[in-house]
DNA sequence: GGTTCCTTGTGAAGGTTTTCACAAGCCGCC
DNA sequence: GGCGGCTTGTGAAAACCTTCACAAGGAACC
């Protein structure tokens, strides 16, 4: 199989949630329509898509349901996925309590804290438990991916123990780097990065740019 | 000016982040010694740097500090940068919460929320203030960036009401698209996009990938 | 059935980014 | 001062990604 671009797996992850939005009020979709909410061009959506195979029909377009089925299948969205949180600090409250999670596929099945007043309670339905039980409580609930929301200098051992524990993927919002621990994925969210990427371009903008 | 690609940046912010972890351990880095942590090659860490200048010194490497007072510069962090939160429900008190934004350089110095309730009250020494303020309260503190914490149907409304109100920047939660309205950049960050680049390689890599 | 209009799928061209590889320069030691 | 070891800065090559442009195919209408 080809080598598929991280960029263009985010397009196709734009291309799904902008069907999403429109699903029910139309039933075709050109390339062109597809591309100009999500800051593309009509060609790059159709290479995008053409990667992985044709769904189009030449003169009309793309069928919204058939694609959003496609690119469900595409991006591994056809099951819902097991996510654990660890950190119930102000960030993890957050994650338990977004619907934006299970809408998209992602059901938060447990969290983990140190803190003892948390653990054995619940929030929004989710369990909270001793990080101390982590492997166990993981393997038990079958969770494949986790979200680290603890302080940066806990997340690196959280990473070891999520892989220990059969963990596939962990998506951190812990501002360290987590090298990639081979058949594990880590990705890395770091508000402040995001934000320094802005103050470079206004930065620039101003020191005579054009 | 050359033009800067978007990768260039993030990375050079990545640079940052370690440099500044290691700031006193250590008087000099090599290229070597950088790129390992941040999943980069020496080569690329020298090609990012030479975009701006030359800022190493041969048979040594680069000197910490005064790469870290580099860095800044270039990426606008200089001074301090002054932050509005639009939307103070979980994400947002979280977000008035988190340490991590003052210590890289971002003061967020007001919000903002519909709630009568939070109107008019503070959190961590942040006031609440009410939307309809939005536009005079951003020019009175001189706001420059403001961070959507808003439900998605909102987002496009306070975009505009900031682009008014002469914010040059805008980070925003709201999983949807937000086209870069000219002067002003916007950046979005999807939680579950990113978890979407995770279930991909996971999915991917299953189907017999190499 | 033929003609026109429209949109896909895709090689080829063009552009950008990354990697390679090596000359230039600095340091320390004899 | 000269030599050896080390690391930068950078053209050139390679890899990768995006854009172009057009043939192929479908639908509608006469």
């Amino acid at each position: 199989m080809k080598k598929i671009s991280e960029s263009a797996v985010r397009r196709l992850s734009l291309y799904l949630r902008l069907l999403r939005g429109i699903a029910g009020d139309q039933e075709l979709i050109s390339s062109q329509e597809l591309a100009e909410p999500s800051g593309s061009t009509s060609a790059q959506v159709r290479k995008d898509l053409s990667l992985f195979g044709s769904f189009g029909q030449r003169g009309k377009g793309y069928s919204v349901p058939e694609l959003i089925g496609t690119l469900e299948r595409i991006l591994g969205l056809e099951r819902r996925w097991r996510v654990a949180v660890v950190g119930v600090g102000k960030l993890g409250s957050a994650l338990l309590g977004y619907r934006g999670l299970s809408e998209r596929g992602f059901d938060v099945v447990v969290a983990f804290d140190v803190d003892t007043e948390k653990v054995g309670t619940e929030l929004n339905g989710i369990d909270i438990r001793s990080i101390d039980s982590l492997s166990r409580v993981v393997r038990e609930r079958g969770v494949e991916i986790g979200i680290i929301a603890t302080p940066p200098e806990e997340a690196e051992g959280i990473v070891s123990r999520l892989a220990d524990a059969g963990v596939s993927a962990v998506l951190s919002f812990a501002p360290i780097e987590l090298g990639n621990r081979d058949p594990m994925v880590v990705r890395t969210m770091d508000l402040a990065l995001e934000l320094e990427g802005l103050t470079f371009a206004l930065t620039s903008a101003r020191n005579g740019d054009s």
